[in-house]
DNA sequence: TCGATATTTCTAGAATTTTAGAACCAACAG
DNA sequence: CTGTTGGTTCTAAAATTCTAGAAATATCGA
């Protein structure tokens, strides 16, 4: 069940979620996984893309599903990665919803 | 005079821009120039309002400044800050567009 | 049970980031 | 020119992150 995006654990989350992007190899994973789709990928699919070893790989992708960025869920040996889309989009709807809170001249925020 | 979301150059600066907001003390900065809208704030109001040591802060509002996040301008003796959203919508539409890219069959991606 | 495949955990070195005091510089008022 | 205000650069210590080999674990097929 996904939080609103004023959910207190959402703002908690704002940053660690743009750190975990903000490494170009994880941002690397994150991408090949929305290109995916719904559908996603198996860690060694993405590992055939990226060509990153193993355990870095596993490493990075730890970090994507803490801060709920990506999912998993096992099926047999393979473990499928999803990209949770909807968590970026409501981590970037925060930002717009707070520009020119504080500009009391309406005329003086023309750009929200 | 801003580049278009497409531009290699932006997209090269999609994980610095990410990992400059995923540092809660920065975070916080450019939040508070976003609040402060098109007339921002100088370095000082910046410093007033979050507490921080002078130097810490100009090191981080460097960091803004080099990913495009922040602009400033001199106005005699203070150093006016301000917040290009536009920047940030750009670099966040750049996740949007790419969704789903890798799928084929359409009935397969109901996110995008 | 044995072996293969998929993935994680352990470990540790290298690199980077974060933080902030202290010294410094630039613009301006007097 | 002198002092003050606004900000930066220098410096360095502490913390964190990144990377990846090696060992470990888990699932499944034969």
């Amino acid at each position: 069940m996904s939080q609103t995006a004023s959910n207190p654990v959402q703002e908690l989350l704002v940053a660690p979620r743009l750190a975990a992007l903000g490494n170009e190899t994880r941002l690397a994973i994150y991408r090949s996984l929305v290109r995916a789709g719904q559908n996603g990928l198996p860690v060694a699919g993405v590992q055939e893309r990226l060509q990153i070893p193993a355990s870095t790989l596993s490493h990075h992708l730890r970090r994507l599903v803490e801060v709920g960025l990506v999912t998993q869920e096992r099926e047999g040996t393979t473990l499928h990665c999803t990209a949770d889309f909807q968590v970026m989009s409501d981590t970037f709807a925060l930002f717009q919803r707070e520009c020119c809170a504080d500009v009391s001249d309406p005329t003086q925020n023309p750009c929200c």
